[in-house]
DNA sequence: TATTACAGTGAACATATGTTCACTGAAAGG
DNA sequence: CCTTTCAGTGAACATATGTTCACTGTAATA
């Protein structure tokens, strides 16, 4: 009867979470099965069949759950598939901190950025298999979502190029177009690269070259730009 | 009864091939419905669904045949996944064709060809679409097969360029490379173009500039670009 | 302590799918 | 003319899918 009982144990149980993984509260019990639904898919992703071909019913089994209880947590298919373009998101935010946290490499700024950014799409190749599947591919309303993502990944890249003191004439607009052209670049590299036969490490170094090449180029443009 | 009546007839059938739409030997006829396959296949692509979730049934249903009958045309939905890639490469081929036919304008030879581009992309919807939804998602074989085909399609660009006199000290390899960069800009820009709200003309427009100014980027860096 | 909210279950449903098989009818060819 | 070939059929199959529903146990709450 006494309040404070009951809030005791709350806090305890609230608080014990530095022990064990994460919480046990309700919401916070919740929380980790939708991750886990969402990695499910990824590992999925991961293991060949592209996003589209993904099924709820495959999907809860990986995840060890029955198939009703997927919508417990998700509307549909595309509601998954819109967290999995979330997470893209900051995995690309990720990658841009790391970049700038690193420091471009004095010389050859462009073949460092290069290897960071080979670097991730290797450590998290399903996220990036998910992408380049679903740009095209998925929902209307997932291609939507992938197109803002890698806007603002561009705008952001564009911001950074400013304080950095890179291509300092241009405009505002003209430097989001040319990153906007830069993402595209990446992305299509990146689905060039999980599509490598693994081994072929000489198939892989000409690849790289080519994506360093094609980026030299579009900077090589962007320096010569005049707006008008 | 009379025996040269039947052979009249065949004779009559196979030789009538002017008129009526092109012959009705057994081979013909097969290939026909073949391409009836094919082309209600691009349909249902044209029609929302992406070439992932196209299925047998679907496919033979719009065709109006029995499922069973596509196993006499196709081992499997890849191969006739295939035969769609093969005739987006006819398709890309002819836009270069048409292009140099056309002629480039003589001043703004960049913002002509983007046009003729965006026609052929409106008029062959359907292929572009397919094309843009496969390019990451299909199957690991179709995805080859889409590469293989840009690459031919870069190729053929570099060569028009060599006889255009555009670029003349770039290597042959570093004009392939570019080539690459703009065939990935190109679909990359089909697939933005075909997901525009239709009616919105002036975003439209906005994106076909945005378009046609990456490509100015590129071939400013390309300009610029030295062999060493 | 008694009550409520709710994540997860398991069975059932209506529908879809790919693939097989023996078949039919008409064209091709000896 | 008679036989062979073969594109297309229709029914059956085993399996998969998404979605529903009443349910159960337990954490949250009052």
């Amino acid at each position: 009867m006494c309040p404070t009982e009951n809030d005791l144990s709350t806090v305890r149980r609230t608080l014990h979470r530095a022990d064990g993984d994460s919480g046990n509260s309700r919401v916070e019990q919740k929380e980790r099965t939708r991750q886990r639904l969402i990695e499910s898919a990824l590992a999925l992703i991961g293991a060949g069949s592209g996003y589209t071909a993904l099924s709820l019913r495959e999907i809860t089994r990986e995840a060890g759950l029955a198939p009703a209880a997927f919508y417990r947590h998700f509307r549909d298919l595309d509601e998954l598939g819109l967290a999995l373009v979330e997470m893209g998101g900051v995995t690309l935010r990720r990658l841009l901190r790391e970049a700038r946290r690193d420091g471009i490499p004095p010389t050859d700024m462009l073949r460092g950025s290069v290897q960071i950014y080979r670097r991730f799409v290797a450590e998290r190749s399903e996220v990036f298999r998910f992408i380049a599947g679903a740009r095209g591919g998925g929902s209307r309303a997932i291609r939507d979502a992938i197109r803002t993502e890698e806007s603002h990944f561009a705008s952001e890249m564009a911001q950074d190029l400013r304080t950095l003191g890179t291509l300092p004439e241009l405009s505002s607009a003209t430097l989001q177009m040319i990153c906007g052209l830069v993402v595209t670049t990446m992305l299509n590299a990146a689905s060039d690269i999980l599509d490598l036969p693994d081994g072929h490490i000489q198939a892989e170094r000409e690849m790289i070259e080519n994506f360093v090449r094609q980026l030299r180029v579009v900077f090589l443009g962007a320096a010569r730009w005049r707006d008008d």
